[in-house]
DNA sequence: TGTACATCAGTGAACGCGCGTTCACTGATGTAC
DNA sequence: TGTACATCAGTGAACGCGCGTTCACTGATGTAC
């Protein structure tokens, strides 16, 4: 039961990995022509060129056919966000934090139905299982690491001195306890609610972009956008200069 | 031809409104339990006791149901900002902002998939219909009086001196000019991006809870609601003393 | 190296289901003279 | 007020389609002796 080796031995496993590979990959096409709720089994057996029955010897259920989608979706955006981001001079974290929100944007334009699956609308009936977690955290780890290095760097958040509830306080000890290990030093609790507020906000202004919702407001969407993560860049304390007030 | 007069004459324009309401109705309430992809006709019609092709002397198609039920849905969540803001003293702008936001996001956690339906995922292949469009605005237009009301009192929100580009500031210009009669006094460039910036932080957060980002992350959702609504209340210039900086 | 057996991939038919939409029709309600 | 005709709501059958999943099966690939 060593099926979690990453090199195959025999044919057989060969042929197994490679025909999986092939159902994601038509199964991804179609999800970016019809959407999740236009994904059949049957249709993707079909141009894969096996008989609908057959694609259960690879996937026990359509519903961990979405899940393989799910976990390639949010791999694919956090490599993309994470190579984005590393081109970019460390000390530059408005430039690093910039690159990272433009690599969302721009992954999500090009695989709309992708994004959607993620953070649209919930498929109804499905139930993410624990597999798609960890590559869900990618973007928002670059996120905390660069507010890492700005509070390294002696700069705050536009959140510092504000009140934040006692309950919060708590469910940010908690995050921070089980994020131990994967970011480097400790960002306090105004940094913590700057980082959710801007992840937020990232994926908020996305989706009203990609959902419809500025129809008739903006235009410029690309302007516009660099413009709200500039602005949010300067809340989070990377701009050029120490933090206003 | 004037089926457009509110009140009906005779016994069959009644019974033809009366019908229209009752297969709305239950249209909503398949909605609530299954989402906009598991609506069907067929079963509404049969939960209204007709036969299937009889739904077809009300709506054309099921994307003219799905219309009737995104305009519900803009008219509810509209009605239930417009009551809780009424509620509150004029001169309490945080409160004013406040009561929308808890507002919109009760009607959120009250009924998901109308929510959805207007701020999740497209249905893919619907195309809204103009008639959608003056039901959407009305929760962004309170948020635009508020920053009128704010501006007359001397505030200004946290983005004012922040740079604009040329190309961001002839769309607000637009949209300006679309909005002149329908807001009383006007907004200033920095007011009207801190605006959508906030109507999509808003969105934004209630989208997160409701897709179930936030797991693992925050546990007492309604406190950070509020937290995070107030920081952006006071970005907003809706603060009890004259912003920060 | 050769044979016997176990494992696995893929087939094809079937189950049981649901969908949106069209169409010719019956019978009731409304309207004009 | 009474009759003839037009309008409309609702029926029932049909078209043509697709879906996820199960199951007994054939035949090829891998393994142990």
């Amino acid at each position: 039961m060593s099926a979690t080796t990453s090199v195959p031995r025999t044919a057989r496993e060969r042929a197994r990995r490679e025909i999986t590979d092939e159902i994601t990959r038509v199964a991804r096409e179609h999800l970016a022509v019809g959407g999740a709720a236009a994904l059949s089994l049957r249709a993707v057996a079909r141009e894969v060129g096996m008989v609908s029955s057959a694609v259960y010897r690879y996937f026990p259920s359509r519903d961990d056919l979405l899940t393989a989608l799910i976990i390639d979706a949010y791999t694919a955006v956090g490599a993309a966000a994470q190579a984005a981001e590393r081109s970019v001079p460390r000390a530059d974290r408005m430039g690093r934090w910039l690159a990272v929100a433009n690599a969302v944007r721009a992954w999500a334009k090009a695989a709309p139905h992708e994004y959607s699956l993620i953070f649209g609308t919930p498929v109804p009936g499905y139930r993410a299982p624990q597999d798609t977690i960890d590559p869900a955290a990618t973007v928002p780890v670059l996120l905390l690491e660069l507010l890492a290095d700005a509070g390294a760097a002696g700069r705050s958040v536009a959140w510092a001195g504000r009140p934040i509830a006692a309950e919060v306080r708590r469910d940010l000890a908690d995050l921070r306890a089980s994020l131990s290990g994967v970011v480097p030093s400790p960002i306090d609790d105004a940094a913590a609610m700057q980082g959710i507020m801007a992840w937020t906000q990232l994926i908020g202004v996305i989706s009203f972009e990609l959902f419809g919702h500025l129809h008739n407001v903006i235009v410029d969407h690309d302007r516009y956008f660099v413009q709200q993560m500039r602005n949010i860049g300067l809340d989070l304390g990377f701009g050029s200069r120490p933090a206003r007030r």
